[in-house]
DNA sequence: CTGCCACTTCAAGCCAACTTGAGGTCAAGC
DNA sequence: GCTTGACCTCAAGTTGGCTTGAAGTGGCAG
């Protein structure tokens, strides 16, 4: 078995070895065992690592994310749950895409002020068309 | 001319006064004048407060965002700049659309360690493929 | 056997993005 | 003309996600 010392997984990675430790303490990955002092990493971890990274990069939170994928690593939860996660990123695709050709229609568009332009609002009006959940702004408390 | 109060603009935008000050502090929006000690705000700052919102979403710092929108609310910047911006957040649609489809593959794949399953893996590598720049992990210092 | 150096723990610090709280102001309705 | 309540300021607190620093440990190359 060929496990990984945290530097070997931190240069593999991309990820500091401080960030691996504290996910480790959040449940995020799991070390199978020490050699000495150093945690020992499976491989497996480096794909862990990268379903993370996409998460983070999707706007969850570490506690969503590890509530995302089980202990395992593998995405463990009910169906429903993992569908209405799916749904919950597919909002935010169609929330992005808006975003990214506004921006490219305002670096084409020739109008003097974007605000009169209808194109721009139009754009900007179907962003937020979407129910708007998830963890932002107005639902707290 | 009808102006909004705070408290108008929150309940609209559906973002807390304490927050709209700390928008303001930083300079995304602005209030046009003060009735008594009360912020005026335009009707445009719900646009912008949209514009705000997307751009939080797709994983902006509020800095960032500031640079994004000038000063009048509306996109501000050289063209080759925001068509960069345009595709960063590309980039992250597709990190976020192999994200979906894992998901939803997991939901329906009967395999028992998802770990093993080639369609799973296969989804995950499509998703780091990407050069993978943005503000992420190992680019700083 | 001796160092070295990558690791270890633990506490404290840091940044972003707000929220909370105390104490104050002021225009509008009664 | 007084009360009320929505606003104001400013300082401090909170949460999430790490990083940094000090002090210690232990496998392995020489």
């Amino acid at each position: 078995m060929k496990f990984l010392d945290i530097g070997e997984v931190a240069a593999l990675s991309g990820t500091k070895p401080s960030a691996l430790r504290y996910y480790e303490e959040a449940g995020l990955i799991a070390s199978v065992s020490r050699h000495g002092l150093r945690r020992q990493f499976p491989p497996e971890v480096l794909l862990q690592l990268k379903l993370i990274a996409m998460g983070k990069s999707a706007g969850f939170t570490l506690e969503e994310i590890a509530g995302m994928f089980g202990d395992n690593g593998a995405p463990d939860l009910p169906r429903d749950i993992l569908r209405e996660k799916a749904n919950q990123i597919d909002r935010q695709i169609h929330e992005l895409t808006a975003l990214r050709d506004t921006l490219r229609h305002v670096a084409d568009c020739p109008a003097p002020s974007h605000m009169e332009c209808p194109t721009f609002r139009r754009l900007v009006d179907l962003a937020g068309k979407r129910g708007g959940k998830h963890k932002s702004s107005a639902t707290r408390k």
